[in-house]
DNA sequence: AATGAATGAGCTTTCATTCAT
DNA sequence: AATGAATGAAAGCTCATTCAT
């Protein structure tokens, strides 16, 4: 035989799944979440893909047909999750302040969680959001945030609970970034502010701070003095 | 358009900067903070590089070494930007909710003003910081924003005016993660949401939502009810 | 002349070996032992070797890995080579003296044809053996030749025909190093003796002496006097 | 400043030689011998000897005019060192085995103590002596060993010791082959029979040796039988 | 007599992709 | 439905050398 190399991955290693499309579509999309996420859409390699799967390179482009669509496969199913997920949060039987709190907890939590998520996000904003314009799929998802945001707020300030005149927009882009940032930007500012943002007692200290501000700040009386 | 467009040469023929180290040194600076600003570091070219600079790619490995080392160097000029201008800020003559404001202002306008810096620092976290974590120089800056803010706070509470016990790190963090966030994941955002996170109108709401949020919760009562 | 001349394109068109793995790896092998037998490993060009070979220089890559490792395969193969033909050589039924002086014309030979070999150990040397050093192949290989030495002179003093102690390391390296250092270092000691070491008389006068030599040491009464 | 890196030697770091030409010939020159004996012709660095040197880059262009001129030095000098002792050795009062005996001793202990002379012979050879050819120097290097030898030869056959007729060359061959394979061949056969060659027994057996097959050779009456 | 700055040419290697069955 | 073999194009980097004073 030959091409006893390392780098190449025209050869598999593992058992390999044959017959079993959706298996082995699934294994390369798993594995090229991990790769993409940690390294980039330019960083991430199509060999280095290969090499952790049960299926070869060729494979790759047989199913997906290359590189990109991979990795916007992946981001689909990443967007994919979350609105499922988002979609499904039942809040309207919360009082209000209760409501926004709740939802400041999914979000924090979920992020945490999902770091690959946020990585993928951050690369999609590296490049313009180039590749996620081409997506139909994410274009036609369904959010329901916004609106689940929306009426929270509304019987809030029906209820007089909530004084300050706050977009559903602005709100969820409040809290997104704050859940957002604590764990994109951590390697930074751990270095920088010798912290860590993913110990335990600090992750609940930030979860209840956020949930502070957005309440005081929906409950305060004349918003911009 | 693309991003390949560096390699065209209907450019104005720079005036070569032959015996000029220094300014040699900057033009490449230059050029790179844009390239890998816009490209990521893996997606960054050396040859893109060379190509709109006065010099050539021979001189971008005269001059820093390589890729990585020239990446870092941007790296450590965005860093080293802010960090001065941070340290120049001058606001113990200010009240404090003013003073608080003003840092907020502040933030959020260089922030603004600099996505160059905002994109770095996310291609850095993509890359676990692994860069930064080679550099003496970034670990050597002199970081004062959190002793600022800690003074403010300081002086707050013993005035009466802060009442919540909000940690200096923590209030960096928050008003760090809401202004980074509008400009780190703009494309996404807008893309999803049909809004325009750098519109004028959106951006001064935005600027006085932040310091609403951060003032009410250090005036707010029981914090964390 | 020069070495360059590997890049000319004056030599008929290979047919290309399509879908001949172990034959493309044989061409690519053949052509590497030439190029860095005659100008080192770190003269020996990867461009120059895929010039002269069916395939490309990608092919080189693909095969083998990189430069080293190919640098590799062609220090193994040559090794392997001579190691087993010198496995193969029966000596047993010949009278110690002749099964000495065999062995001696044996060497001789060998070394001889195949100064490719030669110059790929002295380049090794060179390198302080650090390649070889990394080659299980090499480590592994079984080294025939110290036995069959040492049931020579064992059988030559059990007849009385050796009196010498002599080990039979040092009688192999005695052996090689006339028949190497003829090959290995034929440039210098031509030019500056004005001999021709590569002539045929000569070659056999050497081959004489060599047997001489070695068979009145083993005779000899009291070595060290 | 500028160009503060690692690779390129434009600047010098230790204390300069200036105003001593000599003094940084010879530092060039001895830095150069380690350089290219031990990486070879193709494998020394200029920016590599600089950078040990006391001067810069430029400073061996200036002295020598380019890398190849000071390999030729360099070798010049090796082989103008070894001359001018051997041309000092002074045989004729001895009896001729015993000056056979201490010409042998010389070479070994000159061989065994000047490793980088050995390499730098090896890498000649592996460059088909092509350096050596452009030497007038070399040329005209006046080589007394042959004639030490055949006059030891002619005592010796003149008073009945040696009876072998052996040619001048032919000896000298043998002993430097010997000699020198020893210390150029080092590095691969201690690899390959886990000996070293260096250790201090090792080399007095050898010494012994080489001494014996030679005298013995020259004694035995009908050489090859 | 000496030197700081600059560089053209070429080197090894990598990458996503397609050929051919 | 699946795959082993092959590859063009370009990327990052290195090297001995010269320009210009």
């Amino acid at each position: 035989m030959s091409a006893d190399d390392a780098t190449e991955t025209n050869r598999k290693a593992k058992p390999s799944r044959k017959n079993d499309p959706e298996g082995t579509r699934q294994d390369i999309l798993e594995v090229a979440t991990e790769e993409f996420s940690s390294l980039g859409f330019s960083g991430g390699r199509v060999d280095a893909i290969a090499a952790r799967t049960r299926t070869t390179k060729r494979m790759i482009y047989y199913y997906f047909g290359g590189k990109e669509e991979l990795y916007l496969a992946v981001l689909e199913k990443a967007y994919g999750d979350i609105r499922a997920i988002e979609n499904q949060l039942n809040l309207q039987d919360l009082e209000p302040e209760a409501a926004i709190r709740a939802l400041i907890d999914f979000t924090f939590d979920y992020q945490e969680r999902h770091e690959d998520f946020i990585r993928l996000v951050s690369i999609e904003n590296i490049h313009h959001a180039e590749h996620m314009k081409k997506s139909k799929a994410i274009r036609n998802l369904n959010i329901t945030v916004i609106d689940t945001l929306a009426r929270i707020l509304e019987r809030g300030r029906a209820g007089g609970v909530f004084k300050a005149d706050i977009q559903p927009i602005d709100l969820h882009l409040m809290i997104s970034a704050f859940c957002f940032f604590r764990v994109s930007n951590r390697h930074t500012f751990n270095l920088i502010f010798h912290q860590d943002l993913a110990a335990t007692d600090t992750r609940a200290r930030h979860k209840r701070m956020i949930g502070d501000a957005i309440v005081s700040l929906l409950k305060a009386e004349t918003p911009a003095a």
